[in-house]
RNA sequence: GGGCUGGUAGCUCAGAUGGGAGAUCGUCGCCUUGGCAUGGCGGAGGCCCCGGGUUCAAAUCCCGGUCAGUCCA
């Protein structure tokens, strides 16, 4: 047992009904947690005072500002600007992984206090149902890192401090309990306390120390951090003893969806609710209806009855919700897609609209994030800064939305009438699943259509979104092979200067990796392959004798020359190189390439700053890959860009190109580059390490990046844009090419345009007319012929009818014609159509047949497949087709009058 | 990153098992009416997304691309 429990009176005891060994100041037989306890705060409220979310969050932060702690600014939560493992934040350690928490990083202050909004998309369904879940909630930290020599506190503080901050609320400290228990996420783990008032928890103290090892077995680390949450919603919540935390920390958005939709409050249900909800795990549907059930009988109404009650109520604290979680992750950068991070944002906003309709609201989601907004932005102006951007997207977002739903609505009813076809009722679960899985049909609503004039049966399973998760089962991850060498990091010269090109280097080794035979030097001039910029390419030179570099790469900060090999001389190359370690040598790029990459990595940066200048500030690098002829950029942005949009991002970026500025390249440490230029510095992705290099184009650009660049911004040379693709929902790819590369672009598109201006003997700006002209022309004729066609199958048919033979009672006639197959079908089936002949045989000139029948002769079992079939074998082909018309056709031309009397001769049988 | 669905007339779509490119609305013309709504008849309008392949034959089957939609991580 801790001192500090000990100095404040608290007892150590065992919960009888769960086990756990908890702290408390008084005698009690359970632990303080759900369902060990209920809730009691509800219409009774813990502390003094109430607070609303934003008093809870200054007093939280004054507090800890009295106690030694620095409040820093939230994060972004849109956690991949700074980690790449996941998307959202979900807690306020996510900020500090995992820079901070491995010691590469110094914290932004230490000890530190935030009040970090977090997402959590997990239990989306319960959110608005159970009373205390939400999609974003605040999480309120004092966070500590330790580092080896330098204690700054641990479990006694935190727990000191977590006593006297609830005391300071006016919380009785009788009814504080400190639960033990272990903690673990992130690779990280160790023992934490979770703090219970009144059934609730409110907060989480975690003292990290170890790191999870792939055997599950754990070892200590050197930086042992002080990891607390505190949720600060359900302080609110208790402080105020509302039936929801809803109601505690977003009322005036409640209040005003309720005004407009004219939702009736039952008090009652809602506090009942929440307190038996409090005593659950819910994890699907099914606990919900078991929740639902439950909460109906213990106030003794039907569950219908409650469901008429509690249903619009819950639909308004989702809208409420959601929105919230919506505007920050809008106003965090994210941009709905159909993958990754904005897929998420996509979910939440589509969920909202649902909710809206199931209100019958004919508001827009836009005025309904106005509410959001109006009240949100009064506390957070960065939100407010960028709220025409999050009217954009929303606007957006709702009509593709309509579009999808309206398109999945046709496909439902198609969908349902083929199956009422076959004869069913009920849909069955595959068709359900398909409907949501290829056209994103919600179940409700599907059932709601089939429910209504449809008149059709659908059942959803309780675990319906668990089967489809099921059936998308994920692939497990290639693990990465780790290459270890345990050498010196390798000299970077391309980093000192730019423009060196060769370069007197001593071979440290001479490995082998993946079949390929690689030198390792104490310096180099070699850019090995990263953030998108592939390797520089040269020679070495080692007693006289030259190597090839076909490519350079780096692993940890050691530089990895590889030599061209033939495979039958490597084993020689390897010997020969290996007894050479220890020499010196001499290298050199080919500074062709070298130059031509760097100007397209440069001119990469200057195109990704015009986008941002005329897109909006929303526009995020997604990834690039920069080429000899050739880069392209990801962008993040929410629609198509057009293409008078290309032209001024182009015209611009040429125009900073001419402004010949000279880039100011400079290593920072981390935590200074974040200071200065925030986390719009990870454009290219996350940067790894303590030490960071900032390209900065001054007045235009700054970022991380670790690339070889210009020194003047002239030197990218002329910047054309070829293209640009969508290369997924919310992500542009902008392709152009720079300097030569751009001046070989616009002649090869010069090219292009001069080929085909020649084909038509017409000038260039001629071309749009004459090919419009030509195709048009082109369309008339194509119709004009098959007209003709049509007339002259009707003047051959005139002179044909005196060929009818009658051939075992079928009038049959056999032609061969000079027509082609289309012609032949219309003769042929103009015969049979109106009962002139029964058979018609026809072949012409290329080998081709037609057949066709009448019913008459269909009864008597000859039918044009069959006949077809036999004519065309003796062409040497195939043929087939319906009853009454079929085609055929064979190499054998010259033997058409024998396919055809072939085919006589079978009716005559 | 992986999976699924779709691209046919100006619009919305149909085109089982490969074999004559269709419907509704819209549009144009004619008829019915004093005029309109309407009704009747007729016409125009298709690189069946693009490129390969299989086949005697591809809107249809296979492969690749492209555009759009959607689900999962």
């Amino acid at each position: 047992m801790l001192k500090i429990f000990e100095e404040l009176g608290y007892k150590k005891q065992i919960c009888k009904e769960c086990g756990h060994e908890f702290y408390a100041q008084v005698d009690c037989d359970t632990c303080g947690d759900a369902p060990c306890d209920e809730y009691e705060f509800i219409g009774n409220p813990a502390t003094d005072n109430p607070y609303d979310l934003y008093e809870i969050q200054k007093t939280f932060r004054e507090f800890l500002e009295s106690e030694g702690h620095e409040a820093i600014p939230r994060y972004p939560i849109l956690a991949k600007r700074w980690r790449d493992d996941v998307f959202l934040v979900g807690a306020s350690i996510f900020c500090f992984q995992p820079w901070v928490t491995s010691g590469m990083v110094e914290p932004p202050a230490n000890p530190l206090e935030v009040e970090q909004p977090s997402i959590r998309l997990n239990d989306v369904d319960n959110v608005g149902r159970t009373g205390r879940h939400m999609t974003c909630f605040t999480m309120g930290s004092h966070t500590v890192i330790n580092k080896p020599n330098e204690m700054i506190y641990w479990e006694d503080e935190t727990i000191r401090l977590c006593h006297e901050f609830f005391k300071s609320i006016g919380i009785d400290t009788k009814e504080i309990r400190f639960i033990k228990s272990w903690w673990s996420g992130g690779g990280n783990e160790g023992p934490c306390y979770e703090v219970c008032v009144r059934g609730v928890e409110l907060a989480t103290l975690v003292f990290m120390q170890y790191k999870t090892l792939e055997n599950g077995e754990r070892e200590e680390i050197p930086i042992k951090v002080v990891d607390t949450g505190y949720g600060l919603e359900r302080i609110a919540w208790i402080s105020q003893g509302t039936p929801t935390a809803y109601d505690a920390c977003f009322a005036p958005v409640v209040n005003k969806l309720k005004e407009i939709t004219n939702v009736q409050v039952n008090e009652e249900i809602l506090a009942r609710n929440a307190q038996i909800a409090g005593m659950m795990d819910i994890e699907d549907v099914g606990d919900i209806r078991e929740l639902r059930q439950q909460v109906a009988d213990s106030l003794g109404i039907s569950l219908d009855e409650y469901l008429s009650n509690a249903e619009p109520m819950e639909a308004i604290y989702i809208i409420a919700d959601h929105t919230r979680c919506l505007a920050f992750m809008l106003a965090d950068g994210i941009i709905p897609s159909n993958v990754k991070e904005g897929y998420l944002a996509r979910l939440v906003l589509r969920r909202t609209i649902r909710f809206m309709k199931e209100l019958d609201m004919k508001e827009s989601l836009s005025e309904v994030m106005e509410i959001q907004l109006d009240f949100l932005t009064k506390f957070y102006p960065e939100i407010a800064d960028a709220q025409d951007h999050i009217m954009n997207i929303i606007n957006l977002e709702e009509e593709r939305y309509a579009k999808t739903i309206e398109k999945g609505k046709k496909t439902v009813k198609r969908t349902i009438k083929k199956l009422k076809k076959e004869g069913k009722t009920e849909m069955p679960l595959e068709t359900l699943i398909d409907l949501y899985d290829a056209q994103g049909m919600p179940p409700e609503t599907v059932e709601e259509m089939a429910s209504g004039d449809a008149d059709f049966e659908v059942n959803i399973p309780d675990n319906f979104f668990t089967i489809v998760a099921d059936m998308h089962e994920s692939d497990v991850k290639a693990k990465k092979e780790t290459f270890e060498l345990d050498l010196d990091e390798t000299d970077l010269l391309f980093y000192k200067d730019f423009y060196q090109k060769e370069a007197d280097a001593k071979i440290l080794d001479v490995v082998e990796k993946e079949d390929t035979v690689n030198i390792i030097l104490d310096q180099t001039v070699f850019y090995p392959e990263g953030g998108g910029q592939p390797s520089d390419v040269g020679i070495i030179s080692i007693d006289g004798k030259i190597y090839e570099i076909e490519y350079a790469s780096k692993v940890n900060n050691i530089v990895l020359h590889q030599v061209a090999v033939k495979e039958d001389e490597k084993e020689e190359v390897l010997k020969t190189l290996k007894a050479a370690v220890g020499k010196m040598t001499h290298i050199a790029i080919n500074w062709n390439r070298r130059i031509t990459l760097a100007r397209h990595h440069t001119g990469t940066h200057i195109v990704i700053a015009s986008a941002r200048k005329i897109l909006g500030s929303h526009i995020w690098q997604a990834g690039s890959q920069n080429g000899l002829e050739r880069a392209r950029i990801d962008l993040s942005h929410y629609k198509r860009i057009s293409q008078e949009e290309i032209d001024e991002i182009e015209k611009l970026a040429n125009e900073i190109v001419m402004q010949n500025i000279d880039l100011d390249i400079q290593w920072l440490t981390r935590d200074e580059a974040e200071k200065e230029y925030g986390f719009k510095l990870y454009q290219g992705g996350v940067v790894p390490g303590s030490q960071i290099r900032v390209v900065k184009i001054p007045g235009i650009d700054v970022q991380a990046c670790a690339g070889t660049h210009l020194s003047r911004t002239g030197e990218v040379g002329p910047i054309k844009i070829n293209k640009t693709e969508r290369v997924q929902d919310g992500v542009e790819r902008i392709d152009f090419s720079s300097g030569l590369a751009a001046i070989d672009a616009i002649q090869e598109d010069n090219v292009i345009l001069r080929e085909s201006a020649d084909v038509f003997s017409v000038t260039n700006d001629q071309l749009p007319k004459t090919c419009e002209r030509f195709f048009t022309e082109w369309k008339a004729q194509k119709n004009e012929i098959e007209k003709l066609q049509k007339e002259i199958a009707e003047l051959k048919v005139s002179g044909l009818s005196d060929n009818i033979v009658e051939v075992n009672g079928l009038k049959v006639l056999k032609e061969i014609l000079s027509s082609d197959i289309k012609e032949l079908v219309k003769i042929a089936t103009d015969f049979t159509d109106n009962g002139e002949a029964d058979v018609v045989i026809m072949g012409n000139n290329d080998g081709k047949i037609v057949v066709t029948a009448s019913s008459n002769a269909i009864d008597a079992g000859y039918k044009a497949g069959d006949i077809v079939k036999v004519a065309a074998q003796v062409l040497g082909g195939g043929g087939g087709g319906r009853p009454t018309l079929a085609q055929g056709a064979g190499k054998n031309a010259e033997a058409m009058p024998e396919a055809l009397e072939k085919a006589v001769v079978m009716l005559k049988e």
